[in-house]
RNA sequence: AGGCUCGUAGCUCAGGGGUAGAGCACUACCUUGACACGGUAGGGGUCUGCGGUUCAAAUCCGCACGAGCCUACCA
């Protein structure tokens, strides 16, 4: 057999991929069970126009191996699909396209732009849902969805019609989040503050008569030429007499009252504050309290308008700031302007500052809505947040203070508003022309040019997709989902919005659970974002180190926010090629063995190291099954490394090699290789979920391996470790008195390859173990087969047991060392030891078991330690120090011997 | 302005009332027939600081300092 010595992740990776997808693996039609309980996984659909990031790979992952899990564990699995339609962002990708021809969407037209936009997302669109093979995704992609399908668009006005017809869906005016560079509404989720260093101008405002001014304090004064009052707090006496009086507004012909109003903090700058309902949402709220009439001085490419004067219009909004300033200036009425730190609000797509503008939109009243889901999570902790700190509070905390939603998008792609006019401009709401047209009683109806929110259909994706509006099959079996895994930007976006719809539609929540992952920073704690370039590209790590490997750091962060590090992945690239190498000797060694077999008969009639590994391996099994379950996956990938590198390659193979790699085909050497094969087999399982495609290179080359090892849901499968039963742990395997014989035996091997190593003997030169006294029970583990063993693994050419550790057997010149439980082993060296440094070796040995005895003492003489601490502790304390005595008093003697002439 | 999270070995991170852990890096030795992407043996931490609770604190509670995040209409 020709096994390469170091595994090549790519070729395995395309391979199986390929075949567990046209094996249709993926999808919950395979499991034959009827009765199998279900588990199912809507992934968070990413944005059409992107392509894998870090965060989406780190998402996947978790899902991916929840998703393997539960299906190794027999339960009808789903993990669907999907992406959304991303209005805006793909909008702007067509646009540019067209930009390069010379065209602007208004060139086509909306119906020919909207074919071009379907265009591009066959071409070029759903990059992620692509790559997402590559990942090892197992997704169900029968059931892939788009938001703008046709019956998720269906359910989207289904969404609409209901909540206008219940009243929470209005038409009205409001002060809205513009952005004049995407030229659409958004809503506030869909702005980011920003710290801004700017200055804070103070502007004097004469007074009508009596020659007075009022300073007023701002950091946009290009906006005063909308304003239509100055307004102060009623109880400040500094302006108590003025309120009332006229402004002659500077820079325009127009006069505006000094009104008062408790919004205005008197602390804050001069206690006078212009009022701008058209451009500031307080000043909107305190112009509709006064009814102060709205100046437009700012349009929707955010330039001045006619309204804000001759010398001003056209003008962009910073050109119009510092003419303002330098006007006020000249008329010597800018008192000062002071360097100041204020946040603005930007356009979370473009990046462009947000003006706020009045303007006619359809919003959903959300907090009617959320109602029941904040009763849920109040009262019932549903739907359980992974981490519940903080998560939970941050959810609830949002659902208490929801504002309204600003629906509608002037965008061309997306689900148009199922909204109609008449010529009257009356409003008909319908899920379809034709019955907007009964309601209006005429056909000549307009329909609303607006879409609605990508969100507002991402809101609905858990049962969209699953059939909604239509009481679908899926939607019985899969809903609620079992889990949402997420990053925690969109907790309020996305998360509480489902929950709503899931709550008001299905009557159920959409989750059982939501998991939230953490953030992938890069080596220098900076967010990786496009325009910084610091983004590392999962693709990239793919090629470099395997998708298994990745997979296994991805897993490994759970919510905690990371660093990304390449040695991380090193290290499990490392790893994977372990497993690799454990897998090549025991196939380059398999000759006459089967997976399964040479476990025959009494776990007491096994072997020590049999016994042991089958209790670890049982041990391990236990808690990777918790751990995951648990969503602990750091835990489960450190304990399935640790069982496999350690337990499995360290000492189950070294103390196998001997019976494994016999010259002559006995039966013991093949049931030898079967155990190894066994043993091996079940790691491959237990670790199948994390690193999907090495565990399925090597299990299909496994001899025996095959539908007799699938989960019984799976029995008509091809054969695939995916679809092999999850290992449970066995309790009756579960052997703690040959673990602890295990540890012994690990002991004495450690400190007789350490004496080698400190007193520098060659690797190749054999030595002589004596070890005893044997009277004491814990030398009975080392009957003739664990003598051995020990001797091969320290190179050691003879053993000897002895009744006593006395000088006249041990002789003088000998390296010793003290173990637990009373043995001593010593390796005669005759002349080659120095004895001054072996005095010295064993002095330090010493004086580390005097330390702790020292504090061990100190405790244990504790009156209010020894009532008060549990007795099992005590008595553990009691029985560390006996044993300390028991191994000084052998230090003690041993150093006399050596000094004895 | 509120709220939250974090501060553990040189680095990236686990853990979490009762002997400080991993990977990488580091030191020494080893081309031993699975693996040098390896093996064996080592070195390295008053768990940010100060108080408190407790028989016992890296772990729980305050406060301070440092890093970061989120919410909020303060001109």
């Amino acid at each position: 057999m020709d096994i390469p010595k170091t595994y090549d992740p790519q070729q395995a990776e395309e391979r199986h991929y390929a075949r567990w997808e046209a094996q249709h693996c993926f999808a919950p039609k395979i499991n034959r069970d009827p009765h199998a309980p279900v588990y199912s996984i809507v992934i968070p659909p990413p944005n059409v126009t992107g392509s894998l990031h870090m965060g989406h790979a780190l998402q996947h992952t978790i899902m991916d191996v929840l998703t393997r899990y539960h299906r190794m564990r027999g339960y009808r699995t789903l993990w669907l699909p999907g992406e959304d339609h991303a209005g805006i962002s793909t909008q702007i990708q067509v646009e540019k396209q067209l930009r390069k021809e010379g065209l602007t969407r208004h060139d086509l037209g909306r119906e020919k732009f909207v074919e071009r936009v379907w265009q591009w997302r066959e071409e070029y669109g759903g990059q992620i849902i692509k790559q997402m093979r590559r990942e090892g995704a197992s997704v169900d992609w029968s059931r892939r969805r788009f938001t703008m399908d046709e019956n998720l668009s269906r359910a989207v006005r289904e969404f609409f019609v209901r909540m206008y017809e219940k009243g929470l869906i209005y038409h009205g005016e409001g002060m809205i989040n513009w952005c004049p560079k995407d030229q659409t509404a958004l809503s506030d989720l869909e702005v980011e503050k920003e710290a801004q260093s700017g200055q804070l101008y103070y502007l004097q405002y004469p007074v009508k008569g009596g020659g007075r001014r009022v300073t007023v304090a701002t950091t946009r004064p290009e906006t005063m030429l909308g304003d239509t009052a100055v307004a102060v707090n009623p109880n400040d006496e500094r302006y108590r007499d003025l309120v009332g009086a006229t402004i002659e507004l500077p820079l325009t012909n127009r006069e505006i009252p000094l009104i008062a109003d408790e919004y205005v903090d008197p602390e804050f700058g001069t206690g006078a504050v212009k009022i701008t309902p058209a451009h500031d949402p307080n000043d909107y709220e305190v112009g509709l309290r006064h009814n102060l009439p709205q100046v437009e001085v700012i349009d929707a490419h955010a330039r001045m308008t006619e309204d804000a004067g001759a010398e001003f219009a056209g003008l962009d909004r910073y050109e119009a700031r510092e003419k303002v300033v330098a006007k006020f200036a000249e008329l010597g009425l800018l008192e000062k302007a002071v360097n100041y730190e204020f946040s603005i609000s930007k356009c979370g797509r473009c990046r462009t500052v947000i003006e706020p503008l009045v303007s006619t939109q359809w919003f959903l009243k959300q907090a009617e809505l959320g109602r029941s889901a904040l009763e849920l999570i109040k009262e019932k902790h549903e739907p359980r947040f992974v981490p519940e700190v903080p998560y939970e509070k941050v959810f609830t905390n949002w659902l208490e203070n929801l504002h309204d939603w600003t629906l509608s998008r002037q965008l061309w792609w997306g689900h148009r508003i199922p909204a109609w006019y008449d010529e009257a401009g009356n409003v008909y709401v319908a899920r379809n022309e034709d019955e907007a047209r009964a309601q209006a009683g005429t056909n000549q109806l307009t329909q609303d040019p607006d879409v609605l929110d990508t969100w507002f259909s991402s809101a609905l994706w858990p049962i969209s997709t699953l059939g909604w509006p239509d009481a679908t099959q899926d939607l019985k079996t899969f809903y609620p989902t079992s889990v949402l895994v997420t990053g925690r930007d969109i907790i309020f976006l996305w998360v509480s919005r489902m929950m709503m719809t899931g709550l008001e539609f299905v009557g159920e929540k959409a989750f059982d659970d939501v998991f939230i992952t953490g953030t992938i920073f890069d080596k220098h704690g900076q967010r990786m974002s496009k325009s910084k370039g610091n983004g590392v590209d999962p693709l990239d790590v793919f090629d470099k180190y395997g998708v298994d490997a990745t997979r296994l750091v991805l897993a490994q962060m759970e919510s905690t926010d990371t660093r990304w590090n390449d040695t991380q992945v090193e290290a499990y690239r490392n790893f994977a090629n372990k497993i690799w190498n454990a897998a090549r000797f025991c196939l380059l060694n398999s000759e006459g063995a089967t997976v399964g077999q040479g476990f025959e008969g009494e776990p007491a009639t096994w072997a020590l190291h049999e016994r042991w590994i089958m209790s670890r391996l049982n041990q391990t099994a236990q808690k990777v099954g918790d751990a995951i379950e648990n969503y602990r996956f750091h835990e489960a990938v450190q304990t399935i490394y640790h069982f496999f590198w350690d337990d499995f390659c360290d000492w189950y193979i070294e103390l196998s090699k001997t019976d494994v790699t016999a010259a002559d085909a006995t039966t013991e050497r093949a049931a030898a290789r079967s155990r190894v094969l066994t043993v091996l087999e079940q790691a491959l399982r237990l670790l199948h979920p994390f690193m999907p495609f090495i565990t399925e290179e090597l299990w299909l080359q496994l001899p025996g391996v095959g539908v007799s090892q699938l989960h019984p849901a799976y029995r008509d499968a091809e054969p695939t470790v995916m679809l092999a039963a999850y290992p449970q742990a066995r309790a009756e395997l579960i052997d703690e008195r040959a673990e602890a014989e295990m540890q012994s035996v690990i002991e004495l091997i450690s400190r007789v390859r350490s004496i080698r190593s400190e007193l520098g003997i060659k690797p190749g030169e054999e030595i002589e173990l004596l070890v005893g006294p044997a009277r004491n029970g814990q030398s009975g583990v080392f009957t003739p087969g664990v003598m051995a063993q020990v001797m091969r693994m320290t190179r050691a050419s003879k053993f000897s047991v002895k009744e006593a550790m006395t000088p006249d057997v041990v002789p003088r010149a000998s390296a010793r060392a003290a173990l637990a439980g009373g043995v001593e082993v010593a390796v005669p060296l005759g002349g080659l030891i120095d004895f001054a440094q072996e005095r010295e070796r064993l002095r330090r040995e010493q004086e580390k078991l005097h330390t702790e005895s020292e504090r061990l003492a100190a405790q244990l003489s504790n009156q209010n330690f020894v009532e008060r601490a549990p007795a099992e502790k005590v008595t553990e304390l009691r029985q560390r120090v006996a044993d300390i005595a028991q191994r000084t008093h052998a230090l003690e003697q041993m150093q006399e011997a050596l000094t004895a002439e």
